[in-house]
DNA sequence: ATTAAAAGTGTCTCAATGACATTAAGTTGT
DNA sequence: ACAACTTAATGTCATTGAGACACTTTTAAT
């Protein structure tokens, strides 16, 4: 191990294994997809996992410069959201040992990165209802359905959805993205409502097709912050 | 950046330090007030810090247990409540390197620990409007700024504030421990409209004096989770 | 007994969401 | 050109849970 030596010893303490590991959402085709990379290492050699990584301590500034960093080399962009879920820690979930993953969630839309993507067969966007079906490592599996919920959650109580779409969005598409996540029906008024009094959007002039009357767009104002609402959505 | 190589050498990337550190809550005196420990190490020995430290790989089955195990040491009992905060890192906020701090969230009734903690001076309930005037170690005043945010947040839709109170519990008494902590006043009648529908207390036989008509007990029922509510309180 | 104090109830108001009908403005087919 | 269809946007009433606050109940203190 590393020398560090003066008042204080750290390696008076085994360290445990520390990485930093992404959920990244998306929503596309009507569905809630999850990136994921296929391992080329052992552990797991093969199965699916999380993009993230080993923090490097020369260069990243901190974690979520490393959770940056990391999704940055599967998908060659930043994502809109980024946020802290957990971390998930025990002696058993890493055959080396006691080991830690801080995981981050974050959201981007599909359209920024798929072009990118579909060049590569190790990397993948992995439709959420279908991950039962396949091999996983770790525990990547409980951690994703983790940061599912959080996200449904989040969901009802702020405008977060709208980082799975592209600058310019419609009140149909916001819609579809919500109801895509949360697994059922909103109001579309309610929404309406929502966008309206959150005051963090800004109309757009040019309206867009969408098989009837021309749709008003939307952008996010530079600068704002989530607004979360004082109240949740339907249930 | 090096990429894996074969069989994973742990050691080709400096593990980041990495330690579990707790923000313990109570309401006493009419006062929200942390936990502290002033520190015998260095860095920073002689200032107040939060109390946690390193894994244990050894015997912590995962970091909840390190953070409990932690606070043990300092108050001899577990908190009624815990919860992941957040992680915090970074390159400067220890002169040792880049490190991460997982924090932790916990609550407990005064009288649990009081009787404990007189007899040591080294470790304290500190109230937190005052911990602007002390010297804190690391980053901690942020990192106990950020915990009561997220307390103040969950107390408004949640009836978390019940684990800063005994066993037994008096509506008068969440009321009371609910506007410290959220630093305003609430509704009486609000607070027992959501104490009926959460389903999660049963009430006691025996009455209580409280200098009036004698009030009802509560106590939380075996097993039950938290009950997120869907509407915040007042703001 | 009178009074004060806190517990507990009744009820009206208010604010935001749900439900859903209606109107507006496009596209497509003939 | 016009009807039929599609999606967007608005209008409005119902519902739900919190806020406000008066009122009643039960205890202790004098």
């Amino acid at each position: 191990m590393s020398t560090m030596t003066n008042i204080y010893d750290i390696n008076e303490f085994k360290n445990p294994l520390f990485t930093v590991d992404s959920v990244l959402f998306t929503v596309k085709d009507d569905a809630l997809k999850v990136l994921m990379v296929k391992r080329a290492n052992e552990p797991f050699i093969g199965n699916w996992g999380l993009p993230g990584g080993f923090v490097d301590v020369d260069s990243d500034t901190n974690t979520d410069v490393t959770a940056l960093r990391k999704l940055e080399e599967k998908t060659s962009v930043e994502p809109k959201y980024l946020e802290q879920l957990q971390a998930f820690s025990g002696i058993d979930r890493d055959p080396r040992g006691f080991s830690v993953t801080l995981v981050y969630f974050a959201l981007i839309a599909a359209q920024e990165v798929s072009s990118h993507i579909e060049t590569i067969d190790d990397v993948q966007w992995i439709d959420i209802d279908k991950i039962d079906n396949l091999s996983i490592a770790f525990d990547h599996k409980i951690i994703i359905e983790q940061a599912k919920e959080r996200l449904q959650q989040k969901a009802l109580y702020s405008m977060v959805p709208v980082y799975c779409l592209p600058e310019y969005f419609t009140v149909g598409q916001l819609k579809s993205v919500i109801e895509t996540i949360i697994g059922k029906t909103i109001q579309r008024k309610s929404l309406i409502r929502r966008i309206e009094s959150a005051d963090m959007f800004e109309t757009i002039d040019e309206k867009v097709k969408s098989g009837g009357r021309l749709a008003q767009q939307y952008k996010v104002k530079a600068g704002v912050d989530i607004v979360n609402f004082e109240r949740n959505l339907s249930t």
